[in-house]
DNA sequence: AAAGCGTGGCC
DNA sequence: TGGCCAAGCTT
């Protein structure tokens, strides 16, 4: 039998996002947005290239730090991109700081210093693709672009029991959006959608009770509100396996070297190591080392999960005198310079492996 | 167009 | 505890 459902309708959506809206560092909130107070650009877009693929815990504490140290687009595009790639370490997906850095670039070249005001301007400049080029131009002008990121394809394809599974909905999603996204109040509308998604309509045991939509959704009228957004099964995670080699100088410092610009980790700072070996059973051991040393291996190696594979990191550790030159491009890291070097997760890992405290400011 | 690209939290 | 998930983009 078919469920009977009315269809959904932005307004109450709308209404309902004026009473429970966020607060968010980022954003303006409905009310002020009413009284014709308008978001700034650069806000916006920093919030939006953080957010992807990133929890909004995550990213509130880097958002306010960029924020301080660089208030203004223009203040970016005169930072060095090793600063920014510094500020960025930990948050992951490093390509989006360089992009950020480069889009800031563009900006104050090619635009004076002010982005673009369409979706399709923004769509032009680095790091900024469908979903963001839309969300920027509907959140800071009011574009009634299709906003579709992760919140919205889960919300309408329950709203609309879309069978197809990603990715391959997406044109079908983006569709129904584009359909359903209001002339007037259209950043209020794409933000109503990531909060709906990322406070009732979520994965798993979804709140329908306090959805304003709850009376238009076909999947929740069958009770099958969970089995959607139907998904593609993902390909399984292959086992990498590796060695790291901290060098631990008599004053502290810990010898770094800077990874290749492009691909994993691209441009960020690591202790030297070995390859990662996919499905490899034993991992070199010293004779990989950047320089001869008393190394020893650390008992438990640093596990690390990737997107796309699964490391085993063996770490090794040597003492060496405070007069030892760095080999090759590597250089010798302070103790108090470590907390501020450009370190991904995975390395920090793996200097606390050998010498616990090292990465995290103390005293 | 499918694969590459991080991390931390949650159950 | 291991799999899943989070405001995607690039090539």
């Amino acid at each position: 039998m078919i469920p009977s459902v009315s269809p959904p309708r932005p307004a109450d959506l709308l209404a309902w996002y004026d009473r429970h809206a966020r607060r968010l560092p980022w954003r303006t909130p409905p009310a002020e947005r009413r009284a014709g107070v308008k978001p700034d650009p650069y806000r916006v877009w920093l919030s939006e290239i953080m957010l992807q693929q990133t929890n909004v815990t995550t990213v509130k504490p880097y958002f306010e730090a960029f924020l301080a140290r660089w208030p203004t687009v223009a203040d970016l595009a005169a930072a060095p991109t090793e600063d920014v790639m510094k500020a960025w370490a930990g948050l992951g997906y490093y390509s989006r700081a360089r992009n950020l850095k480069a889009c800031a670039d563009t900006v104050l070249r090619d635009h004076g210093g002010r982005f673009p005001e369409t979706s399709a301007g923004l769509r032009e400049l680095p790091g900024i693709g469908a979903y963001t080029s839309a969300a920027i131009a509907a959140i800071a002008h009011d574009e009634p672009a299709a906003v579709v990121d992760g919140n919205v394809e889960r919300v309408l394809s329950r709203i609309f029991a879309v069978d197809t599974p990603l990715p391959g909905a997406k044109k079908e999603i983006s569709a129904l959006q584009a359909q359903l996204t209001p002339s007037k109040r259209a950043g209020d509308y794409a933000q109503a959608m990531m909060d709906l998604g990322a406070t009732l309509c979520t994965p798993k045991r979804p709140a329908c009770s306090l959805c304003p939509w709850e009376t238009a959704c076909v999947a929740h009228a069958r009770g099958t509100e969970e089995l959607y957004p139907r998904k593609a099964q993902k390909a399984d995670r292959p086992e990498r396996a590796g060695a790291a080699f901290v060098a631990i100088r008599a004053d502290g410092a810990i010898l770094l070297r800077k990874r290749p610009e492009r691909g994993l980790l691209g441009g960020m700072t690591e202790v030297p190591g070995s390859d990662w070996i996919q499905g490899a059973k034993t991992v070199q051991g010293p004779e990989a080392a950047p320089l001869a040393a008393d190394w020893q291996r650390v008992a438990a190696p640093v596990i690390h999960v990737f997107t796309h594979f699964r490391l085993t990191l063996d770490i090794w550790h040597a003492r060496l005198p405070d007069t030892h030159p760095a080999p090759g491009d590597a250089w010798w890291a302070s103790s108090a310079d470590l907390p501020h070097e450009a370190l991904p997760s995975v390395m920090k890992k793996a200097i606390e492996a050998a010498a616990p405290g090292a990465t995290c400011k103390r005293k």
